[in-house]
DNA sequence: GAGTGGTCTAGACCACCTT
DNA sequence: AGGTGGTCTAGACCACTCC
């Protein structure tokens, strides 16, 4: 019993996941109410609970409405705005701008790691970390300052990378399949050294993201990415 | 042939999920490689192919692996770390922490939109706009000067509010239904009056949220919300 | 034509909540 | 007991890609 007619490109679970958003971004229905039923849009509608289902679940994924067994469906309380921010490869974002892309090296070496290193990467006090500094440029100007340090067990080769082709984000997503990543957003003065490379003030503020990512339940890698705040912004949307 | 046996809380589609992100976490299929089909996947597990499917769907919405119809399944390339960044009513985020939320009203009032404000509110030039100005303390510290202007079309009582008791961001979210917002993220030093009412120097690197928010196509508000750098700071994490 | 994923159905059993 | 959502099945038709 398929009604696919050949002009329908619009999935069924799409028409009733569109009807209910359309009703909620109008107000029709408001914080807090309650919906139809899945046996009454499986009316409505003339489909199956499946497909209804379908287009509630998805809904309840992108937390437009709260369900609850035994209960009913309801519109969330938006008292949140969320959306999906992506921390990218700098590499790709600048190429996707369509402009040029250049990373200079500054460091590349092995360090002894300080207590309180060798404790984030639950490593033996003492023990070796490579140690990378980079500055990515777009169009020529510096808009970050990459200062990473990398667990050896994890990327012995490390060391031996061309950076000026690769870079570290690039290869380490090779070699240490990505499970899990943690990170903070602020607003700080950049350190001496970050200010010199990035060629500006140390009074002009910056965008730091901290970042540290693991693989296989171990940090592989722990980076400071800091951006000159006049030339570099996180941006995002938002859509019911 | 239902075959859920009572000590079973972990459903079908999740054993398959699960054991895919595994085997994508522990480097056993790397970023490019092809899945199983889901025929073979309904083999191995012995459940039905629309279990498989919702399974392999929602890595999909996650962004773990890229499908390609007629062709096949394949881990996607994770050059990119999204995570959904939540930016949330102040209220709420302080008592979250368990801590005392304040606020203090520094300004509300009706203004005449300069030709640039107009422009952004698709309302005509020497339109009237409200505005407002709000500080919000946590545990008695500065942490969030709130400075809004509002669309009175949108919410024409905005002036009579009572913004000790209840936030902006609540109200205007009760009577004009969210549809979406769009936002940028950036550090930069505090204006002259910022500064002075978050009890900072104005050298002082502050975090800086801007949004607009639309509800029925029609912007309802815009805000800039300016967040001491050294008080304040954004945080998120991301799971493969 | 064979294999893939995209969608859909008409049932089903279950856990849960309200009455 | 009756309504709700959560999950699952064993089929089905379709569009697409590759050979």
């Amino acid at each position: 019993m398929v009604r696919k007619s050949p002009a329908s490109p619009e999935p069924q679970y799409l028409k009733v996941q569109n009807h209910l958003r359309e009703r909620i971004a109008s107000g029709h229905w408001v914080a807090g109410d309650l919906l139809p039923s899945e046996a009454e849009l499986v009316q409505t509608f003339g489909v199956s609970r499946m497909t209804v289902n379908r287009a509630l679940r998805e809904l309840h994924q992108e937390g437009l409405i709260e369900r609850v067994q035994g209960v009913g469906t309801f519109v969330a309380q938006l008292h949140r705005i969320s959306s999906t921010l992506t921390v990218r490869d700098v590499h790709d974002e600048i190429a996707e701008r369509g402009h040029r892309h250049e990373a200079v090296l500054h460091r590349l070496e092995t360090l002894k790691a300080t207590a309180e290193q060798a404790a984030e990467f639950e490593l033996p006090a003492g023990a070796e970390l490579f140690h990378s500094v980079i500055v990515h440029l777009e169009n020529g100007v510096a808009i970050q300052c990459e200062d990473r340090l990398v667990n050896p067990l994890c990327a012995p080769d490390y060391l031996a990378q061309d950076f000026s082709q690769s870079t570290p984000t690039h290869y380490l997503l090779q070699v240490a399949p990505l499970s899990e990543a943690r990170y903070t957003i602020e607003s700080t003065l950049p350190s001496e050294s970050e200010a010199k490379l990035l060629g500006i003030s140390r009074r002009d503020p910056c965008l730091v993201v901290k970042r540290s990512t693991l693989s296989r339940g171990r940090i592989v890698t722990t980076v400071r990415l800091t951006h000159p705040g006049s030339r570099y912004l996180l941006q995002g949307s938002f859509q019911a």
